[in-house]
DNA sequence: GTCTATAATTAGATAGAC
DNA sequence: GTCTATCTAATTATAGAC
């Protein structure tokens, strides 16, 4: 991986950020240029298919996303799993949300292989989901639902009290929001 | 309210589908008078404002939505109204979902005019789920709970599985999606 | 009220100097 | 590699005819 001094560098970082806070169409590549401190001719050495050649890069490079399931394999029960990624969603929820949310209003306009990383990302963080969860349900079929029911849900909360600052008017905050699923998950456990 | 052949309604209702679509950004007013039947000169003669003003009126118009909770006062267990709201959603979801969507990613771009409108829109649907809840939970803390809970939870479903077409690869439609949900709290309905 | 025509501004993109 | 200068095309916005 290249140093984060380097521009071609700088300009993918600056525009996934640029991207995720006013999304892509707001976003114009001399904002881009500016806030990665080169000029708009810079950019376009780097990357010859402009602003849409960037938009692939970054779809690509940042699917990838944190591990949000690091060190949490010992859970006891469902319960406690959730109460385990809810702690570890605190970091990286906002910036992994963010960054789909940008790009699903994107999604009708990428063209089918763009489309197809985009759902690939989102994809693979429900299966390390559904992997985590297989353990504490009976089937796959289980799991697969309440790793969807935990993806969407965060994933709402997120947009709904992050984006649209809702916690100024109800404070729920991510922790307190996930201990109402934990909980929703503490008398199915022995299902 | 006004005839759908007047102009101006004509103006605000394909503005609203436009910016559900590809987003506000993307919409350029030229599409919204070419989908309207009319010329940009004939849309600033209703708009002084131009594009912003009716980005104003159509979160203002809007943000009203459809009523999800009709005819669903009788629900016998939070599980069977789980069960109910989630077949009323199955037609007013999208619309409602793409609706916030896309005025999410404006959100920072708002006056705080405009931001206080959008969070009363979702504050507005909150309140009424959380109403809609409390005969089944213990106390009004609860019930909002668990109202967030509903809101992010089929929020982010719609995000995921429609606008990304998730649906294609994971098959779990919306009423099994409620299915999840309405079994969780089927077991907690006499906590 | 709605159109044609057009001005003003901005965005995307490139040629050529250094 | 990066910049200055510039081009083209698109977008917002308006004046004036009908």
């Amino acid at each position: 991986m290249a140093q984060p001094t380097d521009l071609a560098e700088r300009i993918l970082i600056e525009s996934s950020g640029l991207f995720r806070e006013n999304g892509y169409d707001a976003t114009s590549i001399k904002q881009i240029a500016d806030a990665s401190g080169c000029t708009t001719a810079a950019l376009y050495y780097y990357f010859e298919g402009g602003k849409s050649e960037i938009l692939r890069e970054v779809i690509l490079r940042y699917q990838e996303g944190t591990n949000i399931l690091q060190g949490i394999e010992t859970s006891e029960s469902l319960a406690d799993f959730v109460a385990n990624l809810t702690a570890n969603l605190a970091g990286s929820l906002p910036m992994m949300a963010d960054q789909i949310g940008w790009a699903l209003l994107q999604f009708p306009n990428l063209d089918r292989e763009d489309q197809r990383v985009l759902q690939d990302g989102i994809l693979t963080i429900h299966t390390s989901l559904s992997d985590s969860v297989q353990p504490f349900v009976d089937d796959s079929e289980s799991a697969n639902r309440v790793a969807w029911l935990l993806y969407c849900a965060f994933f709402g909360y997120h947009q709904l009290f992050y984006r649209a600052k809702i916690e100024t008017y109800d404070s729920l905050d991510l922790l307190a929001f996930g201990e109402v699923l934990s909980e929703l998950f503490e008398k199915n456990a022995t299902q």
